[in-house]
DNA sequence: CGTCGGTCGTAC
DNA sequence: GACGTACGACCGACGT
């Protein structure tokens, strides 16, 4: 018989990992199927991806193991295996009988040694085993005929793959975790010896006896001592560790063949479990893999053939070949159209103009979907050469990041490894490199990008209508997509700025921050660098023997935060003169020297990028540069913002929503204080200073608004005990009494925030007031202070996203109204709760009165909302 | 010389 | 560890 890879599924890893990696998962009956799922998903994943001719599963059989004997503490601190994931594995049995895959186990051994075995003979007559689980220590039987599938990213692993990933060679492997132990599965180690240790120790003595032989010469005492004072231990660990190949059992390799799965059962099982993405697929005739039909397009009547079948079947994924990240200086390099999976054809870049009449009918075309993948450069690129691309256009990049707005690469390389299972060429991953390729690889990767973009619309489009996630799709529909081509607009027209303003403050602080720096040289009796934490640390706290207070969180150097440095100021003056400095040095190098290097050329303008797909509770953000966090507070900050200009004869007009994200709450909690206090139009801070501290709020208002606005926001954003006295400074007592009376007077905010963390417990996810979805995946996790981060997450997002939802509606309505009603004036800026148009001085007042308007009608809540607006030659209230 | 994590600080 | 969401300048450790 020749060569043939036999699969061995590792039962309990799979099942492990996918019981943690899934949250919150269960049928109507109650029964969890978490580990179910993953399981199941994995074993798909395998079977579609491999076509494994041999297969098996291996599982524990319950009961004492050969390794209890050997070591008593053996798993015994280790927790037992939950109850919801031990009511799951009769099923995780159940599916397996259906695919008709063999179970495999052994008494009184785990499902590794039966691996190990089987992996062995079958390495002895000839074949190749490959071990699917996500256990590192299965590496320790990999060798030329063994190899190791972990599932989690889908990797191989041979030896090389080994070595390069825990830095010893298979056979090393039982040594190596001998030393420095497995947590997860309770095998102790040496204490002290650390992976990084144990790795160093096997490379430079080679074997594990040789280096307890040579323990007394090793230099690093930890190391040393633990060593010899835990010989037995180390020994010991080694042997639990270590994988039995000898169990009597034999590798029957018709019982491991591949059978076609019982449909019949596999399909109540799924139905039973809820599994209805499975059904579908499985009603589906299975899809067989064509070999892949790219080319160019070698004539006119070729091009237009294309583009009459697009039109007759009303969609067509396109691709646009482009270089660099500034859109407005990019240039295009090839184009692509799909009409059928695993086929495509692509244009080059001269072909483009000499048929740019007949593309750009295309583009228009009202009844042809166009299928893109990251619509809003490709407006700009397109636009830059002249062609102009219309709705319909469907995004699959957007699609991807509604789906699950906590990735943060939805590259369409990414997605289609993740999606489609399918890597893309390497030469498409760099945009930079395309002036350099030839036509014939530009037209490979048009192809190839367009056709996958196709697949990707098909499964993204299924899960964005799948009813699971209720409202996702109308999101998509009416907000989202609408918002792409707005966004395109806002970034080609930017915002112009007064650069010799920058440049003159820019001269005026350089002086001021000199002289600083020769003070705090003075002060410190030497000359160092104000910029560097960590030498300001030594010189403050080691030096100058001035106490320090804190230190930082990861790498345990003195903080020398704000915080710290305002505490001190008191007593010292170098803390003084470092928080002058500091301000100073932020304001120039991040705003002043930088924003009139961004000038473009061409416009005289700033063109910001605004991100879509960043933020993972649907809130825009902007980059290069980021003109979301320009200083606004203080005098420089106020100056800063006059260097934001309208161009001659033209005005800005300002709009701010108040209190956008309380109103959200109110409307969200339905608190009849909260409520109340917005409809009768009340200072919300003071009317919280009022409810909370009654009769003391009237003697100072002042003083008790300022603590009632800290808790206003702070609640938004999950705020404890802890957090609030650290702000007030006042003792923590103290500030969980204000929590307690928060609480009394706003039960309705009470209620929401506890009904928001218990629905993200039961579901995993939160939704916006529009449908925004956003998974918590860690909200139960068993490690408290992540649990908790997640809950302050969960009730942060439905508020900041729902108030993200309302400006976005009301940037729409905004945007085609400007349009429809023919004004030249245009949104150029949007800071979250607050926009900027620009537009003729004429047509201000009309565009200011329209702005409100559609600000504070954008949509009906319990509450009113309230819009603000200024017009101005500049940014700023004067 | 580039990459990357840490610290700090700006906005809402 | 302790209050949410971003972007980015600067430093310095690390690898090439």
């Amino acid at each position: 018989m020749m060569n043939e890879r036999i699969f061995l599924v590792d039962g309990m890893s799979n099942m492990y990992r996918a019981y943690y990696a899934i949250r919150g998962l269960s049928n109507k009956q109650g029964l969890p199927t978490n580990a179910i799922y993953g399981f199941t998903t994995m074993l798909r994943k395998l079977l579609q991806e491999e076509r494994p001719k041999y297969i098996g599963v291996a599982i524990d059989l319950f009961g004492k193991t050969i390794r209890h004997e050997q070591y008593e503490e053996y798993k015994a601190t280790r927790q037992a295996m939950p109850d919801d994931l031990v009511v799951q594995i009769p099923y995780i049995l159940k599916i397996c009988h259906a695919l008709r895959i063999p179970v495999l186990s052994y008494e009184n051994y785990e499902a590794d040694d039966v691996i190990g075995t089987l992996a062995r003979k079958a390495a002895a007559q000839g074949h190749t085993a490959v071990i699917v689980t996500i256990d590192k220590d299965m590496l320790q039987l990999v060798n030329e005929s063994i190899l190791v599938l972990d599932t989690r990213d889908y990797t191989y692993f041979d030896r090389g793959k080994v070595e390069e990933k825990m830095g010893v060679p298979p056979e090393k492997i039982v040594d190596f975790l001998g030393l420095c132990g497995d947590s997860s599965d309770n095998i102790p180690g040496a204490p002290g010896i650390g992976e990084k240790g144990a790795q160093q120790l096997i490379q430079q003595y080679g074997s594990l006896e040789n280096l307890l032989d040579h323990a007394s010469e090793v230099p690093r005492r930890t190391y040393r001592e633990s060593l010899l004072n835990n010989r037995e231990l180390i020994l010991t660990s080694r042997k639990l560790v270590t994988i039995h190949t000898m169990l009597p059992i034999e590798l029957n390799l018709d019982e491991l063949r591949f059978k076609e799965a019982d449909t019949t059962a596999t399909m109540e099982l799924f139905s039973e479990l809820e599994f209805t993405g499975f059904l579908k697929e499985y009603a589906t005739v299975d899809e067989y893999i064509p070999s892949l039909d790219y080319g160019p397009i070698s004539s006119l009547l070729e091009l237009e053939e294309i583009l009459q079948a697009a039109s007759r079947q009303r969609r067509a994924a396109i691709s646009i070949l482009y270089n660099g990240e500034n859109y407005l200086d990019s240039k295009i390099f090839g184009l692509g159209i799909s009409l059928h999976f695993h086929q495509a054809r692509a244009l080059t870049v001269s072909q483009l103009e000499i048929w740019r009449e007949t593309l750009q009918k295309f583009f228009e075309d009202p009844d042809t979907t166009k299928l893109l993948h990251d619509v809003k450069p490709i407006l700009l690129v397109l636009s830059n050469q002249n062609f102009k691309m219309s709705r319909p256009y469907y995004d699959t990049m957007l699609v991807a990041y509604l789906l699950n707005p906590n990735q943060s690469n939805f590259g369409i390389d990414k997605l289609s490894l993740e999606y489609l299972r399918h890597p893309i060429g390497e030469a498409s991953l760099n945009s930079g490199q395309l002036p350099t390729l030839g036509d014939s690889v530009r037209i490979q990767i048009a192809c190839e990008i367009a056709d996958v973009t196709g697949r990707l619309h098909s499964r993204l489009a299924a899960q964005l209508a799948d009813t699971t996630h209720a409202g996702l799709q109308k999101l998509y529909d009416e907000i989202e997509l609408p918002l792409v081509a707005v966004l395109a607009d806002m970034e080609k027209h930017g915002v112009m700025i007064d650069s010799d303003l920058f440049q003159r403050m820019s001269v005026e602080m350089e002086q001021e921050i000199q002289r600083l720096t020769g003070r705090i040289y003075r002060l410190a009796g030497q000359e160092f660098n104000i910029n560097s934490p960590k030498q300001l640390g030594k010189i403050l706290f080691d030096k100058l023997n001035i106490p320090a207070l804190k230190k930082t969180k990861k790498s345990k150097v003195y903080s020398t935060g704000v915080e710290v440095l305002e505490q001190l100021a008191g007593e010292y003056e170098i803390p003084r003169l470092i928080l002058e400095y500091r301000a100073l040095a932020k304001l120039k190098s991040t705003y002043l020297d930088v924003l009139p290097r961004l000038v473009h050329k061409r416009t005289g303008r700033i063109h910001t990028n605004y991100n879509q797909m960043v933020a993972a509770t649907g809130r825009l953000s902007s980059s290069n540069p980021n003109l979301q966090n320009i200083p606004i507070k203080g005098e420089l900050g106020r100056r800063i913002r006059r260097g934001f200009i309208a161009a001659p004869g033209n005005l800005l007009v300002t709009a701010d929503y108040s209190q956008i994200e309380l109103r959200v709450m109110a409307h969200l909690s339905q608190d009849p204080v909260l409520l109340d206090a917005f409809r009768k139009g009340e200072d919300i801070h003071q009317r919280t200073a009022i409810e909370v501290f009654g009769e003391a709020a009237t003697q100072n208002p002042g003083h008790y608004r300022r603590l009632a606005k800290v808790f206003n926001f702070g609640i938004m954003y999950g705020l404890s005990a802890f957090g609030l006295s650290r702000d007030l400074k006042i003792p923590r007592a103290e500030a969980q009494k204000f929590i307690d009376d928060y609480f009394v007077r706003y039960a309705g905010v009470k209620k929401w925030l506890d009904d928001t963390i218990r629905f993200a417990r039961l579901h995993g996810y939160v939704q916006t007031m529009f449908g925004r979805l956003r998974q918590i995946p860690e909200i139960n996790n068993r490690n408290w202070s992540v649990a908790n981060f997640a809950e302050r997450t969960a009730i942060n997002a439905p508020i900041q996203g729902t108030a993200a939802d309302l400006i976005k509606i009301a940037m729409i309505r905004i945007h085609q109204r400007l349009k429809g009603e023919k004004f030249q004036s245009g949104m150029i800026l949007q800071v979250h709760d607050e926009l900027v148009l620009e537009g003729s001085e004429s047509e201000a007042p009309r565009v200011a009165e329209l702005v409100q308007h559609e600000m504070e009608n954008v949509y009906s809540l319990d509450v009113p909302l309230k819009a603000e607006t200024l017009i101005g030659k500049a940014w700023s209230k004067d």
